[in-house]
DNA sequence: TATACTAAGTGTATAATGAACACTAAGTCG
DNA sequence: CGACTTAGTGTTCATTATACACTTAGTATA
């Protein structure tokens, strides 16, 4: 193991989490203040060293966990970064991976504000620690991408929605205006939602349908 | 790092690559042979140990440079596997990449046949060591996927071509048959291709235009 | 040297999909 | 009860995808 050591390197391993929410219609991600150098009182992207014993994607929900409280939520390996110089102090790879996660979800008492930890406009990011910022980058626009294509975007919406709660969040991950007409029959042809029978009778307008997935994966996830 | 490797895994990095081309109408994949435990005499996708101060793509680009004598052809990283029992004696982590070469590029007097080294059709895969097979499938997966929305098929061409040839790699790839007039107006419609202006004239028949091309990237390439 | 053979090369009609577009319905509020 | 707000709905037109068969230009050979 030693003499390994001289020829190949063992760097340490980290998983680093761009964690995605919509809230006040703007795309934003979890961003953690660190405590420790390198970067100190920097923000970065939530993550954490690998265990003994630990599998990547073990290791990327349990950071999920720490930070955020929730599990069963959709996530998926983005990419790993191996710079030799990614961390100035000593080599480190990192696994990143996203999350998607609806703000229903966060916004519960349990998860009381602090500062260490910020909810980023993924349009106005602060300096970030380490090649943070290319992770996040690679991160969304692989967002954008794939909500083009797949069924992505549920991962972001509560149990239950509005078609037009639906469209809004298509809207802002992918930053253009959809028709509406158009957007409604394509949506209602995947066959993927069905109607709750319940209304949302907020507002002072006409009620809307309520509606939710399917119990089904996320389609063409790969 | 001592006190740090007690807590923290400190995993072998590897690279893993599965390199494909296509030759007597079968896509097909590198294997070779290990000459060391674990897996000892089993087949294995070429790879190697992570060297100091080396990226992940170098890394990747030197083992395609051992292996094919090849640079400068198509690689993107594909995924990593890092599963606790992966390998049977020590954590090792590997970064795979896949990467396309054509055939025309390998068949020189150069790559000398070697008992150590085969190209296996990917229909009839020998056992494999470690998690390789996991990671050969999820390779032709994307591969495949690729092939439909991507120029990506481009990698595996030799300069010159007719088109007649592309249409036969396509077919390959994504394993179906296409529409020879559809598939000429689509792929002339791409505006990729170029006539070289000169002409096939191998076989018993009338003459093919030959094309090449225009000197781009591979679009639409993640 | 004519005929058989082979792969190259070409166009059109139909179906399916995507894009543009405006009004009525059903509630609440004042 | 009239003003306001969002929900909900169809049709036309343009673009793209699919299905499909014959002529062309060479070589081989009888």
């Amino acid at each position: 193991m030693n003499t390994k050591s001289e020829i190949y390197e063992q760097p340490g391993i980290t998983v680093d989490l761009a964690i995605f929410t919509v809230n006040t219609n703007k795309l934003k991600v979890m961003l953690v203040k660190r405590a420790e150098d390198p970067f100190r009182e920097n923000w970065s992207l939530p993550g954490g060293f690998l265990l003994h014993g630990e599998s990547l994607q073990a290791a990327a929900y349990r950071v999920l966990r720490e930070k955020t409280g929730v599990k069963n939520v959709y996530m998926e390996q983005l990419y790993t970064f191996g710079d030799p110089k990614r961390d100035p102090r000593s080599r480190v790879i990192t696994v990143a991976y996203f999350a998607l996660i609806p703000w229903k979800v966060l916004d519960q008492p349990e998860s009381k504000k602090v500062t260490d930890l910020t909810w980023s406009s993924v349009d106005q990011l602060p300096k970030l620690a380490f090649d943070h910022k290319d992770i996040l980058k690679y991160a969304v626009k692989r967002l954008r991408a794939k909500a083009g294509y797949s069924n992505i975007v549920y991962g972001l919406m509560p149990e239950q929605f509005r078609l037009s709660e639906l469209q809004t969040m298509y809207e802002i991950i992918i930053d253009d205006k959809l028709d509406k007409r158009n957007f409604r029959k394509r949506m209602l042809a995947t066959n993927l939602l069905q109607e709750t029978g319940e209304k949302d009778i907020t507002g002072a307008h006409r009620p809307a349908m309520l509606y939710q997935f399917k119990k089904m994966e996320i389609a063409f996830s790969n």
